[in-house]
Order: structure tokens, then sequence, then C-alpha cells
DNA sequence: CCAAAAGTGTTGTGTGTACACCCATGT
DNA sequence: ACATGGGTGTACACACAACACTTTTGG
């Protein structure tokens, strides 16, 4: 570090958390917006997000932010896994002053409420299905492209896809995870095979099934293992989309 | 965001970028680190780095420490490529004041001058062996263990191992960079093969051919090509440490 | 002639894929 | 009965690890 820097000589940074939280819903990947009420960008959609305050982490004021500005439940908010993306530096991504923002991404289930409509900024909360995402605020858009590529990549060697279900799921939900991110099609034989041959992946729930479609057989239930990481890696098909 | 903020109302961070520059001598692997003249942890070894400017990017700022505190050449700090590690934010990093910190890694080739005896702070710039770091100032010591990590990983699945090499190189230096970076051993034969197998990863340089130990047969010269991703990946051995 | 390093060939074991088939449930 | 989704079995192809073997150089 060079000699003698005062941190006060220059025009102060300013750093911010910002989120891609994504969710499956009905077949399609949701990431999670707020409607921004202030300029700059006021009125339009942003990554969940804000200011580090002094005595904070990034991670920390990712949760803290997560939780203010979306209805999601205090308890998700604190057991969620995040993961640190990447860091925005480029000096004019915020056109008020010099932010450099932290991103992070995470993984949850599709929740009875979606966004439930809590207090203050909550109620600008939204799940947006990928495709239908358009304008963002700042370089947002630029953050959920890398996000997107990176859960995608993450799903291939790691036990995150059991974040988008709920406590206990089957494996037909668990496919269709890996199907709707990487939207492709997965050959059910092989998928449950190869989930079972991973120790620690999944682990049964003794005795439970529960109906999926209405229709068919009962499947049985599952839990998250205390695995965090594949060997081997589950590959997703070379140029197949669906 | 949250309303109303003032970029003047609290204490101002501070924004650095440090870096994590590896290279293979000898069959160990060694990283660059600087020796601090002033305090805090005035004369401890620490990462390159420095505070990023108004007007730059962490990635601009990079390059601009690492030319400046290490003797490298310019154009290889010009072409290098830089990986952004993680960004490291506890509050209480720096004993000075609220410092956030940008590392990126970096993989060079064995330079015939180690750091250059440059000018002004490049003096006090040293390769290290890995195993022979001891204590680092601030919390380098766990982003360096973070980027050890992460380059183990990433040459699995890209190309960048050709980085620890000259521009010229044999496949038993190559295959020396991987089983250095892995601490592990590797079959020759098996290895050229998946090298060889992956379009893109090297090319031949016609006729040219180089002895490496003094003895035995003159080795086949290779170039990077121009893939950056490896399929299939180049997995290490499961628990062999050499 | 021997040691050392590059390069080629071969073979068995295992893993992934594709697909046929059976099971249980609702309509 | 049949459609729908869960679950099992199997055969083929291919990839990889292990190791024997040839080639080319220096001492």
């Amino acid at each position: 570090m060079t000699a003698g820097y005062d941190p006060y000589a220059f025009e102060p940074f300013a750093v911010t958390a910002d989120l891609a939280v994504f969710t499956v819903r009905g077949g399609a990947l949701h990431v999670l917006l707020i409607r921004r009420g202030q300029e700059p960008y006021a009125g339009a959609w942003a990554l969940p997000g804000g200011f580090v305050l002094p005595r904070e982490s990034a991670e920390t004021a990712a949760r803290r932010e997560l939780a203010e500005e979306t209805g999601l439940p205090d308890r998700l908010v604190a057991e969620l896994h995040l993961e640190q993306l990447r860091t925005y530096s480029e000096p004019d991504r915020d056109p008020r002053m010099r932010v450099v923002s932290v991103a992070f991404t995470a993984l949850v289930p599709d929740l009875p409420e979606p966004a439930a409509e809590g207090g203050g900024d909550a109620a600008h909360a939204r799940w947006t299905a990928l495709d239908e995402v358009s304008e963002l605020a700042f370089d947002h858009a630029v953050i959920l492209a890398d996000a997107h590529e990176r859960i995608g990549a993450k799903l291939e060697y790691t036990c995150l896809a059991t974040g988008f279900c709920p406590p206990e799921f089957t494996l037909g939900e668990l496919q269709s995870v890996y199907e709707t991110v990487w939207d492709t099609t997965l050959d059910r034989p092989n998928f449950r095979r190869k989930v079972l041959a991973t120790p620690g992946f999944v682990e049964a729930v003794p005795g439970a099934a529960r109906l999926t479609g209405g229709r068919g057989k009962p499947a049985a239930l599952y839990r998250p293992g205390p695995a965090t990481t594949l060997h081997p890696p589950l590959l997703r098909p070379e140029g197949s989309s669906r």
C-alpha cells in the first residue's frame, strides 16, 4: 500500500451489496427484483441490495437488505447460503457517486406466498421469470447474467440444487430444478442413479411418500444430505437445449 | 438502496486491489510477496496491492500496483490474465480504517530475473515458495489460501496452466505445472493424450524441439491454443498427494 | 552400452447413456 | 382400462488408468 494515504483525501467510495436471488416456479427460473422508488432509475426494476454500513461485512449487509427489501421469512434469510459472485467496480456504474458493488447469489425454494407483502420496501419486491426481465437499473443486467451463468455451472459440481427445493422433496422435483436451470432434459433413470450414488447428496426420509402430479405412483421423499460438493460432477448435456 | 443516503455521512470506505501472483520455480509453487515499508505491519510480508484510485476499476488498479510494486515487465503486466478471486470486507481487516479489498489471482511463467530490482518499491518484491510463507500482513494469509485453492480447481477445467509456461513449452513442462500445483504425480502417456485430445488447448510448433534435462530425447514444442475451457476436464487424482 | 527423457501401443475396468420394462395411483 | 409419473434392469460405447514398449539423446 502507498505511503501516507489519507482516507479523506479523495472523493469517498461507497460499497453496496447486491443480490441475485433465484427460485424455480412452474418450470421457469425466476429472479427476485424490486421496483426502485428514488432516482436514479426511479420506477425501474433492480436487484435487491444496498449500502454496506460502517460496521458490517458485505455478506451481513446483503442479508439485512434482503430481509428489509423483500418479504422473505427471517429464518430463511438467516440460514440462506449466500455465494459471493464477484465485485463490480467500474467508475461510472452509478451516476451519483463512486459505488463499488459486491454481488451475491442465492437459491431459494418456491415460496407459497411469493414475496409476501410485508411492510416498507417489501411491497415492491416481485419474482420475475428470467425471460421476462427487460431493462434493469445500473449494470444489474450484467450482474444478473453473470449470476445465471454461475449457478448453472455450480449445479454441476455442488449440491446447491437442493436449495431450490422445499425441506423434503422428491427426486423428480430435484431433477426439474436441473432441467429448468439448464433448460434441457435429463434421463430420469440415470439422474436418479447419479444422485443416489453420490454419498451425502440426499438422504431418504424413511417411509415418507407424496403424490406429485395428482396421478402416478407416490414418490419417495428426500432431505438434503451433509455433502456440499459432487464427486463425480453431474454434467449438463453439451449442445442440447431441450 | 435506502432513501436519502449521504455519501459523506459515514466514515468513508477505502477500496484496495490485492494480488496473489503465482509461478512455478524448480518444482515448487511460489507466490510474489512484497516487504512492507510502513506501519501497520512494517517489515512484514504482504501480497502486492494498493488503493483503487477514484477513476480506476479494481482490475486497472491491480495492474498498476503490480507494475509499480514489482519489477515485472510492463508488457507482461498489460497482457496478464487477471482473475477476480473474491472481495474481503470484514470491518476490522485493516486497523487504520475501513478497507474493502478486491483480490485477484494471476499465473506467470518462471522469469529469468525473478522480481527484477527495478526502482521504488520493486526492490522489496520477492518470489517465495508457498511452504516457506510464514506470517503475512492483514488477512493476506487467508487470501493466499483461497487463491491457492482456486487455481488448483481452475487447472481442472480451464487452460490456465499454460500461463505458467514460457511462450513455447514442452508437454513435460506443462505436466510438471499440474504436478506442482496439485502436489501429485500424473501418468505421462495419459496426460499427453488428454492434452492433445482437447482441441485448442495446445498447438504444435512445427519442427521445433528442445532438450530439457540435458539427457534424453528432445521434446516437441507447443504454444498455447485458442481454447480457454477444457472439455472434458483434467481431473486431479483423488486422495493422492505424491 | 547405459541412463534418462520423449513418445506410442494395448488392455481391462469402470462410467455414462439410451432405452426397455415394471409399479402404483387417479380418473 | 389407461394415462401419468415413480422406480429398476440391462446392454453398448466410450473414456480412462495402468503399464509395457520403442525412440532419441548424452555420458
